[in-house]
DNA sequence: CTCTAAATGTAAACATAGATAACATCAGAC
DNA sequence: GTCTGATGTTATCTATGTTTACATTTAGAG
């Protein structure tokens, strides 16, 4: 028999280190998301391109995700994770704020992560934070159970504690917090002209002015 | 002769008024407009449907458009125009603050205005700030040229004419409200759990910690 | 070691999409 | 009436997501 067995040795896959296992590609699932995450436009991309560029044919990928949607799925909770990952250091839970200039300097640190993360992955930003809802929403379960959405209530809360702020923040406060970062951040993603200055600036401004429009009584 | 001729008939739209001219279809142009406007995900639509919808063929939308990203950004220009038109209204040139309240007031109806539209028209809205760019970029000229962008530095500014701030805005100022505005519509617009409270007090909260975090001087 | 079953890939095909080219038709100018 | 340009229609091409039937490799049971 002959078949039309003339790819086969197209598997010469000899400077890829085994990966974890190797079976026919070795572990094409881990391929294709890496793959998806190089991409500049992450929804835009092509699952025969991508298999393509790995040397498989496009039903293959099929094999490892049920449709390209779950594919994209996959690729914004690596997302969610790394945005939570910065947002853990940055809040340095370990160090709890000791007076006001601390609880500030965690809030600095909570809003320069979040622009950073604009900043440093774009495609990744705009697959999680699309207004498209897909991913968003998706996902929405994996926001709500903590983390993320968390850690900048608590902040404000540090505020409060070490008398940087005169009353302990309500659920509004945190919303105007968070809209302020995340506003910030859109824009500047969006490359709307006035969000262009250094990120450290702009983290210290959008902080600052969160700290100020908490000054007054609730 | 015969040829193929047994559509033709198709053209059953009496009960649609003859238009601007009464062509072919009777302006295909503006129809396709309005098909893609009442489309639940605007960026997601497809030319073929939509033609098929208004009963024609899709090459006939290629004597309108000369592709489906210019029938997107032509929509995405309506919408601009409609954003615009309610920050207008909002703005109202004619009344100018003569005092402090009148100012805030200013304010608070350019945030709810903003918010509203997000909240009328959600395909639009997320056409006009998704973060793909591809729009949002594209029409960035419309944007800078005046307009939008303007409003809300200009209220800014009859906050510290009539006094209700101790010092002129910087740019600064008017990033900061921008990205608050801008962010609260955007969680809102995502769904994002906290932000879905009623309206116009979102737009008031907004208002007021803007107003609020320009109280000390630059 | 061998045999089998599950995991993984391939080949071929279908449906839909955007886009283009050649041809047809209608409105209005002359 | 005839000619011309605007507007639509018929294929037709290519790219893409997805499915089905088949092949192959791997891992593990016996």
């Amino acid at each position: 028999m002959f078949k039309t067995s003339l790819l086969p040795p197209t598997r010469a896959a000899p400077a890829t280190m085994p990966a974890v296992r190797g079976f026919h590609h070795g572990n094409l699932r881990q391929a294709l998301l890496d793959a998806a995450l190089a991409e500049p436009d992450i929804e835009g991309l092509s699952l025969r391109k991508l298999a393509a560029g790995l040397g498989v044919t496009p039903a293959a990928a099929y094999r490892h995700f049920a449709s390209r949607e779950e594919l994209l799925l996959e690729v914004a909770r690596i997302g969610f994770t790394r945005l939570e990952s910065r947002f853990a250091k940055a809040f340095d839970i370990s160090q709890p704020p000791s007076d006001a200039a601390q609880a500030q300097a965690r809030l600095h640190r909570l809003a320069r992560a979040y622009l950073r993360f604009a900043d440093d992955e774009p495609p990744l930003w705009r697959l999680i934070f699309g207004p498209q809802g897909a991913a968003y929403r998706a996902l929405a379960g994996l926001l709500d159970r903590r983390s993320s959405y968390d850690y900048l209530p608590a902040a404000l809360l540090g505020l409060y504690r070490t008398g940087a702020v005169p009353h302990a923040p309500t659920e509004s406060d945190a919303l105007f917090a968070w809209s302020a970062v995340h506003g910030a951040a859109s824009l500047r993603a969006g490359r709307v002209p006035d969000a262009l200055m250094p990120l450290d600036d702009l983290a210290g401004e959008v902080g600052t002015r969160i700290v100020r429009s908490l000054q007054s009584p609730p």
